[in-house]
DNA sequence: GAGTATCTGAACGACACGTACACTATAGCA
DNA sequence: TGCTATAGTGTACGTGTCGTTCAGATACTC
């Protein structure tokens, strides 16, 4: 993520103003959700926090990064962490709690970061490590949970059956050729615990 | 697509000239591969292709729309179709041609148009039209030949089954966060079509 | 030759980019 | 109180791309 929220104590100088900050952070949201990324330049919210253009150059290094750094402020939701003893059970709630938050305009927006995230490296490296990768890792404990109860293969492999999970989901959020409904998410985790072969 | 290939016969006026539409599509495929989308411009294009800006925007609504075409020009491989007689096979060879075809140049491109689309509608919908959906029509087939021959449950969800193949893949292009290894798209297919539990 | 559509070249205003400059503001520290 | 260092301001600048306009040249059909 770009930028201390405040100067460490102890520092000589003016410290960073928090208030600035969140000036940041509120104006670049809005412009967010009312005009989406496009809308949201540096120009355009600096003058809607009523900050100075050079002010954001000095703690963040592009638009993208400004932006995911508001869409965090604003939609950072608390992660569900279920533990009802049933694999499916734990999985499925959290695919549905993804699907959920992406139905609404969080996931265009979401859709719009990842789209920016091809051209802006800064902005792909904060998605993985602020967004995917806490998911994916709450995501691993559920599944070694069921390793560990025996209902899941002892020699699965994670990282491939998290995006077998997760893989769907994002490529709906940005072809958008199906909705992300609760039933899509229910059928994705029982065809991916169970697989789709007929009984011999 | 856009852009008609030529000015159908019959027509009065001075007719589409195809070296210029060729000359358009070569300048923007070689415009992508030496520095991708960002500096793929309308401008750039038109000074590459020694033509008139007005030109291009005649016939593209926009710099996707060019991008796309160019990469369709340039990239259009044979799409895998295999039947072996087996489901697995078959499909497994269908995603390592795509797992192949992206790990190159093309891939990072395509990489970069699947980001330019979350902002360009047209680009989308090119996008799920000539590229996504023929894929995504030929798997059918090889699924439903599956389903046929009793390998797989007869009450399969294609669909989702497409997303589960395809899903990752897609996901892995954008997120860059593991490779798109042959033995991913192995396991991939293997996974998706047994499952992950535990024989009981 | 008349009619029609394509292509060209140049120019335009608008916008966002990223940076530079001189300036003011606010803190710690001596 | 004054010194120093950093934060933030306001303005302006050059650059690049956008999408559009216009007049004119070009190439085809009838």
């Amino acid at each position: 993520m770009s930028g201390p929220s405040t100067t460490e104590a102890g520092k000589v100088g003016r410290p960073r103003s928090e208030k600035t900050r969140l000036a940041i952070l509120e104006a670049a949201a809005d412009l967010l959700e009312e005009g989406g990324l496009a809308g949201t330049t540096i120009e355009s919210i600096a003058a809607r926090a009523e900050v100075s253009k050079v002010t954001i150059y000095k703690w963040w290094p592009s638009r993208g990064s400004v932006a995911i750094d508001a869409y965090f402020h604003r939609y950072r939701q608390t992660i569900a962490f279920p533990d009802t003893g049933d694999v499916r059970e734990d999985l499925t709630s959290q695919i549905l709690a993804t699907v959920a938050a992406f139905r609404g305009r969080a996931g265009e927006i979401m859709a719009e970061l990842i789209g920016r995230a091809q051209s802006d490296p800064a902005l792909a490296e904060t998605l993985r490590t602020g967004w995917l990768q806490p998911r994916r890792e709450v995501s691993t404990t559920v599944i070694q949970r069921g390793i560990d109860r025996g209902e899941l293969r002892a020699d699965v492999n994670i990282t491939l059956l998290l995006d077998a999970l997760y893989g769907p989901v994002y490529y709906r959020l940005v072809v958008r050729h199906e909705p992300l409904s609760d039933e899509f998410a229910r059928e994705l985790v029982a065809t991916t615990l169970n697989g789709v072969r007929a009984a011999s």
